[in-house]
DNA sequence: TCAAAATAGTTAAACGTTTAAGCATTTTTC
DNA sequence: GAAAAATGCTTAAACGTTTAACTATTTTGA
């Protein structure tokens, strides 16, 4: 009667005690049987299986972390306007590394920091409050936010980006690999007045996207002397590829392909054509990198270097698992390959 | 010289008993002095305090939350479309529930749904492991999710929607002051055949614009038939902007305004009148919804109605504080003044 | 046949808090 | 001046797990 009347009021919340009681075994055995461990009869494990089953009993996070020490979070870090971004970009990301936590038993606690972060600027609060057992940190963050997370000992890996102060792990995509199969797919179109613009020149990706680019045209003996890169770091993507757009025909009028570090300064270069009537894929070709999928506005779609987002998010969290487990300090690096997107943007010349 | 070590070893994470100790009281004190409980003298509270300064003291989440039965955390949900929306929309709700969230000293969980939620699709792991002591749906969902979540005991506000099953607290913008207020400004600005372009129509909000819209009509005594609205389900919303725009301006076209639901229908909108060679806001007027503030690239700037997204969040968390505290169960309703932001996208051609 | 080993389960301590109840003091009240 | 009330702090139980150590039983091996 008492027991029924529990059920009634705590429909939903079982207890280790409760399901022992039904199974008539101790709770220590209950343990055994939901965390796999120990030896265990056949007949009991069936007996305890039936109980949580009938009481829908699911073992309580607060005491299972207050006993095992860990807090079964990942904390997840990027810039705010990384967050706020118009591709979905990080956010892909983030349902990768969502996706795999899931599968982990982990949660994922969400934190945006100023991109403007400085020494002394309060940390995400899992942070300090050490209620994350590691740290996700995607894109370029400042300097000084990598060294107050290290002065904490706990478990960080970077997405798309590595610190250049200190060795940590870091998952990031074969960005060299990316700008030479994007250049040389022009180059086998018959292109040879290649541009090459890029977002945030600062950003270590971008570099050696630009690299990839170099390398292309050094092996098929094209001019690769620097002319037709335009970087730049003021403003957003969009508007970057834009601008950069704009200054590059307003010296160079011959230019027949461009390929921009990633696909938001793509848009804006393709915006740039379109304003002034430059055909695309006609006139100029464009490839992009990311693959945001991002506005189906866009026309023609985008030929462009596919990154598997989800699948980055996914190896980071592996990854951190690793680290958390065995406290290894060892700084792994993942580089997930790309593939070329070929789409309408591009077009064989010859 | 134990405790010495002790402190090398675990360098942040003094515990309760560690505290009373070197404060040479009982763990009960200290945790009275920590939640401002009893009656503790001064002098031991000073004790306490510089003890808990001197050993960089925090109480550990895990045991409160064992011993209180409250998660401190929160879940908030949307479904993926809008999280990976192309404006910043949901985002910025998010980071005012994040904000919110931290002054009251909770977590905040994200959680995506697919739009296509059914009956028996799983629900967020938050919900049925009972990880959240509340939860925030922002946006449109499909009923079924409603019904599924209304089954566990968790208190629910719903942001910027309002299911039509049952009677749940929510957030809401005055949407029809919006509509209002944004038709009005065309009427004053001379515009006398101002069409509506209306994204997801099956959105409560989205009909409440329409309502104020149609309303500014009549009392202006302006036509207001039905024959300029425009509405459409099937695509994103600044295809649908753009498709909206151009079915329109085939049947009428002696339109000089345009009020879009929301700033991506309108942005669709600009791009098919930039297209056509139709002059914003020379020979067409936008007007938007929600200032979204996304892409620096459009010109000109949006006239449209501020949501106050950040706000709509902090108002959220504290309806959904008051009812995790009281089990309350009144479903108290907030209603956010909007506000109109008349930049370079409307002009008075009278 | 009997010690050793393997098997199957239990006991009890520990994790770090909160809080009701209890116990000395000191202060108030008449 | 003694009972009552207020003050200040402590004791100990409770929250729901995990797991090392232990016990009792059965099996194995020579």
């Amino acid at each position: 009667m008492l027991i029924s009347v529990k059920r009634l009021t705590e429909i939903m919340c079982a207890t280790i005690k409760d399901v022992a009681e039904e199974a008539k075994v101790s709770i220590a055995t209950v343990s055994l049987v939901v965390n796999n461990h120990g030896r265990i009869s056949q007949e009991t494990r069936k007996k305890v299986l039936k109980a949580i089953k009938k009481l829908n009993y699911l073992p309580s996070r607060s005491a299972r972390r207050l006993v095992s020490r860990k807090t079964g979070n990942i904390g997840f870090i990027l810039t705010e306007e990384h967050f706020l971004h118009t591709e979905p970009f990080y956010t892909r990301i983030f349902l990768g590394t969502e996706f795999e936590a899931r599968a982990i038993d982990h949660y994922v606690l969400l934190a945006t920091i100023s991109s403007s972060y400085k020494k002394g600027d309060a940390l995400p609060r899992f942070i300090s409050e050490r209620n994350v057992d590691g740290i996700i940190v995607a894109g370029k963050v400042p300097d000084a936010l990598t060294e107050s997370i290290s002065r904490y000992k706990i478990p960080v890996v970077f997405i798309d980006f590595s610190p250049v102060i200190g060795d940590y792990p870091n998952v990031i995509t074969d960005n060299l690999k990316g700008g030479l199969l994007a250049t040389d797919h022009l180059i086998q179109n018959g292109h040879k007045n290649i541009a090459f613009v890029g977002g945030e020149i600062s950003h270590p990706s971008i570099t050696e996207r630009l690299r990839g680019y170099k390398l292309a045209l050094e092996r098929a003996h094209l001019n690769s002397d620097g002319e037709l890169v335009m970087t730049n770091d003021e403003f957003l993507s969009r508007q970057n590829g834009y601008n950069s757009a704009k200054k590059l025909f307003e010296l160079q009028k011959n230019i027949t392909a461009i390929f921009a570090a990633n696909d938001a300064t793509a848009f804006g270069v393709m915006q740039y054509l379109k304003d002034n009537n430059h055909k695309i894929p006609d006139d100029v070709s464009v490839v992009g990198f990311d693959d945001v999928e991002a506005d189906l506005l866009i026309d023609p779609p985008l030929t462009t270097v596919k990154v598997p987002k989800l699948e980055m998010g996914i190896e980071a969290v592996q990854l951190l698992l690793i680290m958390i487990k065995s406290s290894n300090g060892t700084a792994k690096k993942i580089v997930i390959p790309v593939e070329l997107i070929v789409r309408g943007s591009t077009k064989n010349i010859n």
